[in-house]
DNA sequence: ACGTGGCATTGCCACGTTGCAAACTGCAGT
DNA sequence: ACTGCAGTTTGCAACGTGGCAATGCCACGT
């Protein structure tokens, strides 16, 4: 009865006879042994676990991909260690040096102050993947999805709710990770299309008070909008939370459009219209990502799109009562999955 | 030059010569050399790991609490491994086992189903520390707020505020953690002591949806409540939701008070009020009192009374006109910060 | 000049696991 | 009976670190 011979029957080795693999068994259940994850460790090198790097978990878009990406990645036998950097570069700089290659097998990151090349020219060598709307083709792997069209699409909607005078809310030129842009981008093409002036308003942070205190300075101003497209549902629920207050009436006076599908947002009054990223999808999409470029570092960087879908709820309905039952009917339907180059699948054990 | 010098630089002991550490150090900065944790977890026993097992994460209490966790984690030099339970008892049997005593120096977790009697009774060595206001006296660690006396002093504020038909929302009944029991008691004892009759609704889980199906089924009874307590922000909300679909006016027509003070509130139309837990307060406790039993697994358990405030906001007001600004002006002010046998606060390099 | 003590450095080993290769087993073929 | 083979089992070594103890070095006191 050697060390080893344990060792084969406690990882599965096919090389035990029967007989050997269920005496040997027998002890292991009757001693409660635990194969030593630091052991295993250092001599594999692989821990099984994984880093999600992300801005902030009480931001609830946030949360939920952390629900997401434990679960996907407790499929996949691992383990996820999460770590928070407020959105600082500094931060995002620290973390993803320091954890990589320590105790982590790759690192999952939604970066917001660096952009894919900061991120690529950090040192070590540990996988990572990106989560959010950067642009980092070629350099590093990356799920997102395509915050452009579903920005065109949000405005294409309100538009066609008949209005006019729709203001984005969310641009962040101070960050370089992209994704105010992309989305910015979006809208401009949609507004122009449409023969209308475009007009975004910035904001620092991402939440509730930011998006409050957007809409209250537009509504001081002469010329009020009749519609609001918030870059993120914190914001539009900070706006329709100012629009309320200021007396407005949500959607008949201003109507309002957010981003994340945040479940604040489907219980929200009125229920907020917003486009809704395939949460799941992302977090499947990065695991496989991640463990695909675990087992081959050499691998050319890919990107996944994920899906999403613009679900119209009550804050942007154009003159219909509020139904009853806050639902989540999907609204315009389209769930454009586009893989690019999507890597072979190892099998797991 | 000897593997033990460097060895000794890179774990900063003193017992290098001055001259001796800044050449290896040079070294070290230049190769980029980082301890490996595999190795120091192996040869020291400790990984700088903790658990943090909870029910979901996408739910917004859990999601601000391990914000808060993870700071203060950091804080202390570890990092945490996040696992969701569902609140299944299953679930939270095979955590606690699973991660124990593998990759992790000590768990902090939220249990729903499992009682601390069960979870004593769970295999394995390493430390635990319950969060949540289950009874485990003499069992575990333990950190929690009183949620008996925040019940009392919520419905207490109902009943000053003129409300006289007051139905409790969110016992669960099926569930073994003990919360729901302390602030349906709670509850109970403020409405009896002023006479009336208690009244209390089960749910299944708390989310928002369960909160909005209660006082839907609570409105089709002949006998309408003027006030609702329940036993969560989500709850709560989902009330909010309910009654503002059923046309009624909150808080005119219903007073509605939930518990946890999660974001959402605060930005609900109208300001939820609600119990406040101090969540900053709960996860450095927390954080202590593991890192305390970490460095010494004999003291006996202890448990911390976190402070709490109730935070009076627009949703349980008597006749005031909402406020135009959603801030978190104190409520009743107590912060009762009662520390029973408190442990000692080892030092930290 | 020599002994002594204190500080700095070094070597050895073990932590628990697994890759590798050697050793051993029983059995069939010659 | 001996060889060869396939199927099992075992021994050795090494992953990188830090506790321990031995060694090396230097300055000071006598």
């Amino acid at each position: 009865m050697s060390v080893r011979t344990v060792s084969n029957v406690a990882a599965g080795s096919d090389l035990v006879a029967a007989a050997t693999r269920e005496r040997v068994q027998r002890v292991i259940d009757e001693l409660g042994y635990r194969p030593n994850a630091a052991a295993r460790h250092l001599r594999g090198g692989r821990s099984g676990l994984i880093g999600l790097v992300l801005p902030e978990l009480s931001s609830p878009y946030f949360a939920e991909l952390a629900d997401h990406v434990v679960r996907a990645a407790a499929d996949r036998g691992r383990m996820v260690l999460v770590q928070q950097t407020d959105g600082e570069a500094e931060q995002e700089r620290r973390l993803l040096t320091g954890v990589r290659g320590q105790s982590v097998d790759g690192v999952l990151m939604s970066p917001w102050g660096l952009s894919p090349a900061d991120l690529r020219a950090e040192p070590g060598s540990s996988p990572v993947v990106l989560l959010g709307e950067q642009d980092a083709e070629g350099l590093l792997d990356h799920v997102t999805v395509d915050g452009e069209a579903a920005a065109r699409e949000a405005t294409q909607h309100l538009l066609a709710a008949g209005r006019t005078s729709i203001v984005a809310v969310g641009d962040q030129p101070h960050l370089g990770n992209g994704t105010a842009e992309r989305r910015a981008a979006g809208y401009r093409a949609a507004m122009t299309a449409a023969g209308l002036e475009p007009r975004t308003v910035a904001v620092r942070r991402l939440h509730r008070s930011d998006g409050a205190d957007a809409v209250r300075a537009l509504l001081e101003r002469p010329q009020r909008p009749d519609a609001v497209f918030c870059f993120s549902d914190q914001l539009a629920l900070g706006a329709l939370r100012a629009a309320m207050t200021a007396g407005l009436r949500v959607p008949d006076d201003l109507a309002v459009v957010g981003f994340d599908d945040v479940e604040d947002g489907r219980y929200a009054t009125p229920a907020l219209t917003t486009v809704a990223p395939d949460k799941a999808a992302i977090a499947e999409a990065a695991l496989e990502l991640l463990t695909s470029r675990i087992e081959s570092p050499e691998r050319p960087p890919q990107r996944v799109l994920a899906p999403y879908l613009l679900r119209v709820r009550e804050s942007s309905a154009a003159a219909t009562p509020p139904d009853s039952q806050p639902t989540s009917r999907p609204g315009t339907r389209k769930p454009r999955k586009v893989t690019s180059r999507r890597g072979t699948n190892p099998s797991r054990a």
